[in-house]
RNA sequence: GGGCGGUUACCCAAGUGGCCAAAGGGGGCUGACUGUAAAUCAGCUGGCAUUGCCUUCGGAGGUUCGAAUCCUUCACCGCCCA
């Protein structure tokens, strides 16, 4: 029960005691445990905050259990209302297929393939027909949705909340009666929709409801809010491994510590380690982001990415050096330095290039520059750099 | 179905005839500083043009010299009543 967050202490006794005794009881029975966790294609990145639960998976798995991957392209369709503060837009089908389309395959980079079940959840749930989902809903009232945080605030300020809303967590629940599940796991977010409906819809069906593993949330780069695309927070898990770096270590201090526990391999003993150096000062908070962003870079990308990965952090942040890389744009001649700002896609209009000019957040070569309109027409290969991380390599029209 | 209130820029939110490209906050961007892309502080944040013009305040019409602000109508949302 390492690692959980359940925010309720008698409820996580309950789930310690009640995983004890599934643990014998399937034992008895000969077979593992069946665990699961449901991922909606909402978008088609997964990020570090999908991993959390991820990794509780794989542990699951490493212990012999076994581990069903649900792709909810069902229930992303709705969209989990959970920690949302206003409705979601809906998915059509055709969307959340698209985006579930490398679900599995991102999800491999931490879980075991040979022993990692996949499945969707449009393969039941859209059998249901309105006579099941009258049975399912006659198990809940309309107050236990209304008690729930999200929409108690929109019900507070009178913004609308929609009735399908409501049926997310009757899906969710449906999913783990269906696989009968033992184990589900889940973000302290997924409370409701794990211990609230999955338990009782399994148990009004007949089956023995699953336990609740629950885990903190992971937030995102600005070190507050949970991690998510949609609000341009996260980490990707095929981010290169020089942004993936670069990502950790925008994240703010303060959060670190939220990331050593949710992502990092680190035991629990390192990670006190580490936290008494920081408090003490012995440790540089800088350092410790560092040792982070390497441990990241390396469970994603493996070993031989770190080095690099790093490299290019210090040279371009902290040396404050131009990048090896960066993208090629070939002058057109007679072109002013607004113009080609804009043409190169470095800023999106000639405001926006001349604001940056003014605000000295310009350099080619190295040297800021002041004038607007200066006509680009070296004959030589410059580098036009844009505020601390926008870089672009003009070349003159005919390379030699 | 009826009554009332609401719809403003990326988001939240002021503005109720000219001084409004539109307060404030958030976010974003730039700079300074630094211990990092952390923290802090300052500036910028519709577009084109170098001092003027164009587009924007849910949609469409209208009144007016002039509207985000008034009128009509349509759409959507909330509250209350049925």
């Amino acid at each position: 029960m390492q690692g959980t967050e359940y925010g309720d202490d008698t409820l996580k006794q309950a789930m310690a005691d009640e995983l004890r005794q599934r643990l014998q009881d399937v034992e008895a029975e000969g077979r593992p445990l069946r665990v699961y966790c449901g991922f909606d294609p909402r978008t088609s990145d997964l990020h570090l905050g999908h991993t959390v639960p991820m990794r509780k998976m794989r542990q699951f798995q490493e212990l012999g259990h076994d581990v069903t991957f649900v792709i909810g392209r069902f229930t992303s369709l709705v969209g989990d209302p959970s920690d949302k503060d206003s409705v979601r837009a809906q998915l059509n089908m055709e969307e959340a297929a698209r985006n579930a389309e490398t679900y599995a395959e991102q999800a491999f980079k931490l879980l075991d393939p040979k022993r990692t079940h996949i499945a969707y959840n449009d393969m039941w749930l859209s059998d249901l027909n309105f006579q099941d989902l009258i049975g399912l809903a006659s198990n809940f009232t309309v107050q236990q949705f209304l008690a729930r945080e999200a929409f108690r605030k929109r019900w507070d300020a009178e913004d609308p909340i929609y009735f399908h809303e409501f049926f997310y967590a009757l899906m969710q629940g449906y999913d783990a009666y269906h696989l009968k599940t033992d184990v589900q796991i889940g973000g302290s977010d997924q409370l409701f929709n794990i211990v609230t409906a999955a338990r009782k819809l399994m148990e009004a069906l007949g089956e023995r409801p699953n336990i609740a593993i629950i885990h903190g949330i992971l937030p995102g780069t600005d070190g507050v809010v949970k991690m998510s695309k949609s609000l341009g927070n996260h980490i990707p898990l095929n981010a290169a491994p020089e942004d993936m770096y670069g990502k950790v270590m925008s994240v703010p201090d303060i959060a670190m510590s939220h990331f050593f526990r949710l992502v990092t391999r680190w035991t629990p003993n390192e990670i006190d380690e580490i936290e008494s150096g920081l408090a003490s000062g012995g440790l540089h908070p800088r350092d410790v982001k560092m040792r982070l962003a390497r441990e990241i870079v390396e469970i994603f990308h493996g070993e031989e990415a770190v080095e690099p990965a790093e490299e290019a952090f210090i040279r371009v942040f902290q040396e404050r050096e131009e990048p090896e890389e960066m993208p090629d744009f070939v002058l057109t001649p007679g072109k002013t330095l607004v113009e080609v700002m804009v043409d190169s896609g470095l800023v999106e209009s000639k405001s926006e290039a001349r604001r940056l000019i003014e605000q000295r957040g310009v350099r080619l070569d190295g040297i800021i520059q002041d004038d607007q309109d200066k006509i680009l027409d070296s004959p030589e290969s410059q580098v036009l750099r844009v505020g601390k991380r926008r870089f672009i390599r003009l070349s003159p029209r005919e390379w030699p």
